[in-house]
RNA sequence: GGCCCCAUAGUCUAGAGGCCUAGGACGCCGGACCCUCAUUCCGGAAACAGCGGUUCGAAUCCGCUUGGGGCUACCA
């Protein structure tokens, strides 16, 4: 498949510098445009920057960027080499690293870089012509259950990240292995990303999107089209080992002190031989000819260059013995196929991704950008798994988390907006969401803050929101008073969670089926019985039924009686609702109503007389 | 074991060599308000993992150590 850039790319050839337009350091929105010059890039920019040497920082230089056929970079420290560009001025002081876009696109920085340069530029990695970007990035879950709060928030920050650039969200589903299938868990992840907000332009249930199929397992003929493509061109082989043979060599590389790897007896296998052995019929897979000298450079997004040797990699399998492909070599190609810019996926992929390069290299692919998100981790600093409570979206829905909470949460879990505010809905979230400030630390989530962030929700969203989504949670009969949406409006600022929420808006539809223990000792004394008994009397006359009317007779009762307030207010509290905690009391009673107040009173008067408290 | 990533309070984080006596948030403790609880407001305790190096100056750059995590499959 034709490049489709590089036509593009190798019509442009700038240099940019200075590309931080607020710092007054730096030489502002200088241009040096230069025609690339293969091999003498770096002298030519250096020129340009008035420096000798390409591999130094001038000072008030935060960067350079370049556009050409062909950069790649080598690591920190190196020099450039003929043939390729490469820079690095990390050792200066703004911890700049090199940046360059082309048929190997690097793109690094650690601050204060656009991941778009701002105008004139293309990039494979992210493409801007004219002014108009490109972005293209993935989410590519396994369907082998519920949607979890890592996976989550990758998503998410894949899709904040096409948002903000105005760029294209990719859903594409990795049911590579059919033996780890898990039924229905493809509409669950859906409707989990759904519900947190995640909207995506293309993906295996939009109709007419351009780059489908979506569900990898549909995809196998274009996966077997291009091993047998490697096949062809020698650099894949067929491997006749059988997996108890490889468990042998592994063990006994082991023993040896030695990192397990294919020791390659396929390698050389002569075509005769191979195909004798394919005519009787042996199973076998296909393996991929790494290369076993020099190395492979990761351009992060986030964490800079990241090298490996070769040497650790071994020849892996692409193609398993059923001939469908391994995850490492169906991504790579589905992430080509689809026109992905930008691989943003968890840190855990960070160590394969050389090997997803070796088949970009391979197949003649040019390299997307990649970005590797740091892992969210349990409270004991281990993997997220089931013991751990809570960590599916579901789960949190189920517990009466907001899910928008959630969304806002998680976007917190790795990522910091730069002006510090933490309640961000996803609109906002998209206009100030930048890579760049991605950290660089794997998180341990915390419920705590979690409600914390809920209750916000709870008090910041519409109280008609608030009143549909609690709903769901009320498993009580609600009668036509008092009205429901007052009722929310009240309870809300003493509820965490909707589950919490609905058990503070019980009492205002059902009398209380017991008295709070410690309170009827407080509280419900005979004396208080005798003034619950006048108060019931002059509350059922009483005409205005309003806080103010309310307070007043509280007042004049006390008054009379000649005692606190309070303690009329705290037996009456625990009458009318059978808990020493609630909203206030005028407000609990005008929202509650005088026919529903006045029985209540009579009954726990009746009550306290005849001791018929306790029980449960 | 090998390779890779990472390291600021219990947790999420700010931090681009001097703006740091290290800032914010959750949680915790104390106080104010109040009819209780909650909200709100005010205050407090709490961190640059350790050791070297570079520098006039290091949380920040470099190295080592330690610790945590990931990968090392015919899993993804």
């Amino acid at each position: 498949m034709l490049n489709p850039w590089s036509r593009l790319v190798r019509s442009f050839h700038i240099f940019y510098g200075g590309m931080s337009d607020e710092s007054t350091r730096c030489t502002g929105d200088t241009l040096w445009r230069d025609p690339l010059i293969r091999g003498g890039a770096g002298v030519s920019v250096a020129r340009a920057l008035g420096t000798s040497r390409g591999n130094e920082r001038p000072r008030g230089i935060r960067c350079v960027v370049g556009v050409g056929s062909r950069f790649s970079h080598s690591r920190l420290g190196h020099r450039p080499q003929s043939g390729h560009w490469s820079y690095d001025w990390r050792a200066g002081s703004a911890g700049i690293h090199s940046v360059g876009f082309g048929q190997n696109v690097g793109c690094v920085r650690r601050r204060g870089i656009p991941l778009i340069p701002p105008r004139g530029f293309v990039t494979l990695g992210a493409m801007t012509v004219g002014g108009i970007t490109v972005v293209r990035v993935r989410y590519a879950p396994s369907p082998t259950g519920a949607l979890h709060i890592g996976g989550a928030r990758t998503a998410l920050f894949n899709f904040l990240f096409a948002r903000h650039h105005g760029g294209t969200f990719v859903l594409r589903v990795e049911d590579t292995d059919q033996t780890r299938q898990v039924p229905d868990s493809e509409a669950k992840m859906l409707q989990g990303l759904k519900s947190l907000g995640i909207r995506w332009d293309e993906g295996p249930d939009i109709v007419g999107a351009p780059y489908g199929p979506y569900r990898v397992s549909e995809r196998l003929a274009r996966h077997r089209e291009l091993a047998e493509e490697l096949l062809s061109t020698g650099q894949a082989y067929r491997c006749f080992c059988t997996p108890e043979q490889l468990q042998r060599d592994r063990e006994a590389f082991q023993q040896q002190g030695l990192p397990p790897r294919y020791v390659g007896r396929c390698r050389d296998l002569t075509r005769e031989e191979v195909e004798a052995r394919r005519a009787r019929g042996e199973r076998h897979v296909v393996r991929l000819k790494t290369p076993q000298t020099g190395e492979t450079i990761v351009h992060d997004l986030i964490r800079g260059d990241v090298t490996f040797d070769n040497r650790v990699f071994d020849d892996f399998v692409i193609m398993k013995a059923d001939f469908t492909p391994v995850y490492n070599f169906a991504v790579a190609i589905d992430d080509h196929d689809m026109a992905i810019t930008h691989v943003i996926r968890g840190e855990e992929h960070l160590s394969n991704t050389p090997k997803q390069i070796f088949v970009y290299e391979a197949l003649h692919f040019p390299l997307p950008a990649f970005a590797h998100l740091p892992m969210i981790l349990a409270p004991d600093r281990s993997k997220v798994s089931k013991r751990h409570g809570a960590t599916a979206v579901e789960e949190y829905r189920e517990q009466g988390i907001i899910l928008a909470a959630l969304a806002n949460y998680l976007l917190l879990l790795g990522w910091s907006p730069p002006d510090g505010r933490e309640i961000l809905d996803l609109e906002e979230a998209v206009r100030v969401f930048s890579l760049d400030r991605v950290q660089h630390t794997a998180a341990i989530y915390d419920l705590k803050k979690l409600e914390w962030m809920n209750h916000q929700y709870m008090m910041r969203l519409e109280v008609d929101e608030i009143a549909e989504l609690v709903k769901p949670f009320i498993r009580y009969s609600v009668g036509e008073a008092p009205p429901f949406r007052d009722v929310v409006a009240l309870s809300r600022e003493r509820a965490t969670t909707l589950v919490q929420l609905a058990d503070q808006m019980r009492m205002f539809y059902h009398p209380p089926e017991s008295y709070d223990a410690a309170g009827v000792a407080k509280h419900f004394s005979e004396e208080a019985a005798a003034r619950l008994e006048i108060l019931a009397a002059r509350l059922a006359e009483l005409e205005e039924w309003d806080h103010d009317h309310l307070v007043a007779i509280y007042d004049a009762v006390s008054a009379e009686l000649g005692v606190k307030r309070a303690a009329l207010i705290h037996p009456t509290r625990l009458a009318v609702t059978g808990r020493t905690v609630g909203p206030g009391l005028f407000e609990l009673v005008t929202l509650l109503g005088r026919e529903a107040t006045v029985e209540r009173l009579k009954t726990a008067v009746a009550r306290i007389r005849s001791h018929e408290l306790a029980l449960g």
